[in-house]
DNA sequence: ACCAACGATGTTAACGTTATTACGGTCGTG
DNA sequence: CACGACCGTAATAACGTTAACATCGTTGGT
């Protein structure tokens, strides 16, 4: 095998070899039915001995289409997102579309730069899980532009296209199930910043409104991160509170582990004495000491549904549809985490 | 703000609103000093009124490098992988390169269509973590045409360039440390897969020769998988022998969590009854019920060198150095699941 | 005051591909 | 037997950028 890679073979090399025109080179080997069978054969087979591979980027000019999307994660700390990660490479893959990856490092600031990069490489569209569900003055314009991007967390009025789980309905949930169990002081771990990401919060408060339990703000703690440390630390402030509550509902199963964590070094018994509801539902909280409940995060649906929606947006030309956004309603994994008080 | 993304604004465009060429505004766009700081200054307002982007595929046609590297992960389950290809990301993009991402999902045939993808897409370099260790023979020819290529799994043999973990070294170090603290049933849940990875069996084999144990084939289980229920499995089956072992060496933190759970479920005490060591030193290790020993993983160190010396190899020009493999000495992380026997 | 050198800009060609149009030759038809 | 249709192939221009070279006017040295 020789001249792989690097040695550049064009298809003036085979139109040289075979001693037809460039053109008809490529028109051959696009199968073309303008070409007969018989010249196509002679120049498939040179291809295949020069070790002919498309060059995609002199493709990409004349088309004006790179065949390729961008991703932009915030961490991938979270396993969830990395499962996304890996469902959207290879639905894309599937489909014939390579995957730009970027992580913005939960900064808007890197976030920008990422989308900038992106533009650059002309991707023909792109995901984004954004740092903050809120703010999103920087990817309204790309929208405008009439820019293909599907968000994979939703705020029904931002008037961009998402993909997502509804997690205020999964909140409710879960502290519906909470309370359902014999709970009434309900604590969350989980970010309280103005322009974060409050569903979980707003979940949660509707399902204590409804069973007529006071909202008591001293049971909420912002974690500042989302990593098991973060989760111990949270649960310690918590904890040492004046008010303790007896169950926990956690931003993600991460946090949740921490604070399982906590409980078993202050000899707390979960759930007995303390209830703990996660988010996410990762392999590990089923293999948690002792196995967490956990709002579930649809990873084949989610990708499915942000790809077809992406593509259906990539497709529609010039003037792109009214934006959608959609939200999965999430099933509760319910474990011993939360087994009924007794 | 009017006209970004999709509306296509070119060199020619500003050429024509400034009445400069589009050569000179080429030039003056990239700094040159051929081009008069006034001129510049005209060129880029003007540049910036009409949201000007250059377009990088052109750029790339004509200067024969993309500025983007491809990185071939097996699969993002294991959240060190994850990690690295984060921090692979952050530390390419520091240096002006995008990552473009595939997964093989440890099948060979889709490692091979992700390298034909990144060779058709021009990538000036790779970054691979191969499904096999051993199995290299379609990454081979690449390197013979010269074409930057860097492994992230070692083997020294291959002729070619790889920074990795030195797994043998690891599994020494771990089953080193079980033996001090009293063990000689040492088991290991792990592939044995032929072509797979053994080398950290090897370590293993060869701290326990230094020791003077016979080595007993009965203690090896091919957990057949590397999340944390088939080390519930393999776990299982290993217990279900006649003869158990009294420790445990997982092939990750994973598996190691999977065994640690049966332990519990089937009332085996952790350190007591079982040690157990885990690789790779993932979040959770350290968060457990019983916090695992582990044979780091150093991301950083790992990502740093590998991307220096991808980027050593890109810019050798046509001739690569020859290939190095450098392997890492890991660190034994000793938490309470090892803690010495009584 | 003239010529060389230089500073500022423009012209042309190239990168590898695809799309559009053009060109010969052969065949069928009247 | 002439004419148009059609088939197979080739020539040309484009995509947006950069590199090499060309051109013009001005300046400075003698």
């Amino acid at each position: 095998m020789v001249g792989l890679a690097r040695s550049i073979v064009r298809l003036k090399d085979i139109a040289d070899k075979t001693g037809f025109s460039t053109n008809t080179v490529s028109l051959a080997l696009r199968q073309s039915s303008r070409i007969p069978q018989q010249t196509r054969d002679i120049i498939e087979r040179a291809a295949s001995e020069l070790n002919y591979l498309p060059n995609h980027i002199a493709k990409s000019l004349v088309s004006r289409e790179t065949k390729t999307i961008g991703l932009v994660l915030t961490d991938i700390n979270n396993p969830t997102l990395t499962r996304t990660a890996q469902a959207i490479e290879i639905a894309l893959a599937e489909r014939g579309y390579g995957t730009l990856f970027a992580t913005s490092n939960n900064t808007l600031a890197e976030e920008v730069r990422a989308i900038e990069l992106f533009r650059s490489r002309q991707v023909d569209g792109m995901l984004i899980y954004p740092t903050s569900h809120r703010v999103l003055e920087h990817i309204r314009p790309l929208r405008r532009a009439n820019y293909p991007v599907v968000l994979l967390v939703g705020d029904p009025d931002a008037g961009i296209d998402a993909v997502c789980m509804d997690e205020r309905r999964g909140a409710y949930k879960a502290t519906r199930h909470l309370i359902d169990v014999g709970h009434c002081k309900i604590g969350i771990l989980d970010s309280s910043h103005p322009l974060g990401n409050l569903e979980k919060s707003q979940g949660r408060q509707q399902a204590l409104k409804e069973a007529g339990i006071d909202h008591d703000p001293d049971l909420a703690v912002d974690p500042r991160g989302h990593t098991a440390e973060r989760g111990y630390w949270a649960m310690d402030t918590l904890m040492s509170g004046a008010k303790r509550p007896s169950a926990i509902l956690a931003g993600n199963d991460s946090l949740a582990i921490g604070a399982l964590r906590w409980c078993q070094t202050h000899n707390v018994r979960v759930p007995d004495e303390m209830a703990i509801v996660g988010f996410d539902n990762i392999e590990f909280a089923e293999y948690a000491s002792v196995p967490l409940s956990s709002v579930n995060y649809a990873v084949d649906v989610v990708t499915r549904m942000a790809v077809d929606r992406l593509m259906r947006l990539i497709s529609s030309g010039d003037v792109l549809p009214e934006p959608r956004v959609t939200q999965i309603d999430p099933d509760l994994v319910i474990r011993e985490s939360t087994r009924a008080k007794r």
